[in-house]
DNA sequence: CGCTAATATTAGTAATAGCTAATATTGATG
DNA sequence: CATCAATATTAGCTATTACTAATATTAGCG
């Protein structure tokens, strides 16, 4: 499933978003959604499992409870694939600080 | 329309993708698209009209023709979307040749 | 072990998205 | 002006998606 099509709903998107703030349980991230979104912690869970399978996030147990964290390779793609698009907003930026700035030397087949 | 909405359709991205290497014709845009996606022309016109709709691309015409070129801000809200997940793939990056490398110095509310 | 809390799964439903086929519009040209 | 080429629009259909409600699973605890 290609990155922007999970990237695409606004639920996975916002629990994406607090996952970048750290790891968080499966309830903290329903009781967020669910604030904000007003859906049930079916459809929450339903959303994480998706998040996981994608490759978007990854869980540990703790106990009964299972804490999630950011998978960040695939979010990665996303800004792979905006690169040919750079060139439109940072025009003046040379080949070397551009590479630099971005991290990419030697990165992209290394790792 | 959320950025991402625009971007989780394949035929979208792809003559997104197309745009990006400059302008096209909408006629270019549905022989490229057709060939490797199997649409129609009205599906295309349709999904020229949501990426205008957007934002995510402009049209001049010339003569009978319309031509199609990429429209960078939307596609930069994207950009900046990832922000949040940057610290994940490039942590050793200080802050200043951050801000230098992804152009960003004053830039956010100037423009 | 039986109960409760935390989370996941399943079945069914309703809304939406993207398509085709048909038709309309617009500009160029003899 | 009639016609053709390029593109856009509309109506209707279908598949997909995200949801709710109900139920299952699993761990901790008395």
């Amino acid at each position: 499933m290609h990155a922007f099509d999970i990237l695409g709903d606004p639920v996975r998107r916002r629990i994406l978003e607090l996952l970048a703030t750290g790891e968080h349980s499966s309830g903290d991230v329903v009781a967020v959604v669910h604030r904000e979104f007003g859906i049930t912690q079916s459809a929450v869970s339903q959303q994480l499992r998706i998040l996981r399978d994608a490759g978007f996030a990854s869980v540990r147990a703790d106990g009964t409870r299972r804490i999630y964290a950011v998978e960040p390779a695939r979010l990665r793609e996303v800004d792979d694939w905006l690169d040919r698009f750079r060139a439109f907003w940072l025009p003046r930026l040379d080949a070397l600080a551009t590479e630099v700035a971005r991290g990419k030397r030697k990165r992209r087949h290394r790792e």
